[in-house]
DNA sequence: GTGAAAGCGCTAACAA
DNA sequence: TTGTTAGCGCTTTCAC
């Protein structure tokens, strides 16, 4: 079973054809069509092949010559490390490794960094088409990916004119949310979202800083949040936003506490993911506030912590997306149009929201 | 933003060159070696470019050209949705991921499901180097992977003569548990384990199937315990052993149901990864039995959830094992002779282990 | 600073 | 069934 760490390419096609005085072509088909040639040649083939330490063929010429790499390409402006942190992100790119096997091509994940501008890796990669999952329209991997002449589809975000793109309605989905909390009777409320752009902001969100915001999930989500409020008398300005750059518990929980710090008030925190949530749910633990019954707390995702906390949120099938990608790109690709795929997400209440406490039940208790 | 679905590719780096009436050299140069050019010819260049729609150097052809592909193969037979549900496993992928991210080099999951013998996608990867993490010796993706002329370097298993390995010292750290369990005073224990061989097996095992295990990790820690176990006059054909092909916590509960209601006698259960444990765990108090009054239950691995539950385990550092796997093949790969790097282990006991019920307090309570 | 020549290793018409 | 001919699109000496 030995071998040399660093094998050089001895045998090519060519010099296995002399060897075995066959045209290239023979030896070709011995390898990709077995029909083409007699059984006994290509076993001749093969084992000379064998003999030579031939390796078959180049997988980098046959992608040259075919045109095919057998590969599509994942960029996620996030590190590729923490992307498996998050069970949103696994369950998406668990899907989309579910397409591929289907189709036996590879998934290649370029290496993106968020901050970085580097967009080499992009130009680099040997793919037959991309997957964006989750990227701000603004980002340079993502220019660098639309610079690229292969199909490409978008989980999420951005959402760009042309492009097949497969998630939820984001829109409907947080107003599902927002209806049932002013059902409840919840008027002070607070939000925790996710990085709105590229540049850092671990704080509270201006106004403006949420309409321009590149990543149009969370924009959207906070649009919606803004008009459903709006409509039952909400001044939106009023409404606390408080940002993070890092999506991850302990991040939801100094959100919380910064927004609760200065908020007071706040009967209600709604978390643009579960994650935050999470965090959000501890920090409440941490001061002592009983949820639901002193507070309200809403997520977004559906991941299965969530469940298991019982927190309120939006459920939305992340492996269906990752799936659903991965198949517009490799088999259902002859399209002229461009398709928009809207994933159905559902408001799963759970034990983490409640109606606010009335002013008496503040002054005199339950 | 808007585009074509399947943008053909319109022009080449020559075609190009033949627009601009200057050689494929400088076209080329333009992209690779900026200073090899006055910069007003490298902005023509680049501003035709643009204008032709042409993307930039293909990645393929100069992949062919430069004998470098800008990836690194992973081969893991496991399905790669699956992959992603263990916490030990993801933990390998982001310390792969990490040291990919820093060479600038993607990483190209290979599609390779347990039970296919579709070995293709392996010959057709286009990568400079494989990754091989926990295969059994005999798979024939691995076999394709060795065929290849590139450098390999496996993680855990299989252990190749000649290959460069990454991975804990299973014999010792599987004795660190058993010294524990012993010096409790645990005598009769059973054994919960993974997936030995292809072929499934969700039962007990016999003695020839241990010996025989294809993966040598759980081989390995199997004859340590027995090993352990056989010096304080444990007769080990005596003890059960119940293995099960997929490694969930689910899995682990039924495994555990399985020997204890074949076993009752048992005091302690030795798990061979801590998502077994965790549904022994679970199976235990499904039972009624308390941990670690009861009984004692012990994992492998020393992932989160484990440590939450306060599990007894060996912890090994699953990032590192990924990051310098990929290290290796990365950065320190001029080398000649094969290198193993052993990773080191901890026992951490938890509180779910503690000595085993005399036969009195079994009697009269304690 | 720029160009000419020579492949990298392979596959796919087409012809024999 | 097998061979001939033509590239796939690019980089890289080596001259000029």
């Amino acid at each position: 079973m030995a071998r040399p760490m660093r094998t050089r390419r001895q045998a090519t096609l060519a010099s296995l054809a002399a060897e075995l005085g066959v045209s290239r072509t023979t030896v070709s088909n011995a390898y990709n069509r077995p029909d083409q040639l007699s059984p006994e040649l290509r076993r001749r083939v093969l084992d000379t092949a064998h003999k030579l330490g031939y390796p078959g063929p180049d997988p980098v010429a046959r992608s040259l010559r075919t045109r095919k790499a057998g590969a599509v390409g994942l960029l996620l402006t996030e590190n590729l490390s923490y992307a498996f942190r998050d069970p949103a992100a696994v369950g998406v790119l668990e899907g989309l490794a579910l397409a591929c096997e289907e189709a036996g091509v590879g998934l290649h994940l370029v290496p993106a960094s968020p901050g970085s501008e580097e967009v080499a890796a992009v130009h680099r990669a040997g793919v037959d088409g991309f997957v964006v999952y989750s990227v701000p329209d603004d980002d340079p991997h993502l220019a660098a990916v639309l610079s690229r002449p292969v199909p490409t589809v978008v989980i999420d975000q951005p959402s760009i004119e042309g492009l097949d793109r497969v998630g939820p309605d984001d829109s409907t989905s947080i107003r599902k949310m927002a209806g049932h909390l002013i059902e409840l009777g919840h008027r002070q409320v607070g939000v925790l979202c996710m990085r709105l752009a590229r540049e850092r902001n671990d704080d509270f969100v201006s106004l403006e800083r949420q309409r321009s915001a590149h990543f149009h999930v969370q924009r959207t989500r906070l649009e919606g949040l803004a008009e459903a409020f709006g409509k039952v008398g909400v001044d939106w300005a009023s409404v606390p936003v408080v940002e993070r750059f890092e999506h991850t518990v302990d991040d939801g929980a100094s959100a919380a506490r910064q927004l609760l710090d200065a908020y007071p008030q706040v009967t209600a925190l709604i978390c643009t993911s579960d994650i935050l949530a999470l965090g959000a749910l501890a920090e409440a633990g941490r001061r002592g506030l009983r949820v639901p019954a002193d507070l309200t707390v809403t997520g977004f995702d559906g991941i299965a912590d969530a469940q298991r906390a019982g927190l309120t949120t939006v459920h939305q099938p992340v492996l269906e997306k990752g799936r659903v990608a991965g198949r517009l790109l490799l088999v259902d690709n002859e399209r002229l149009e461009p398709k928009v795929i809207t994933l159905p997400t559902e408001l799963r209440v759970g034990t983490t929201s409640a109606p606010p406490r009335t002013a008496e039940e503040l002054w005199f208790g339950p």
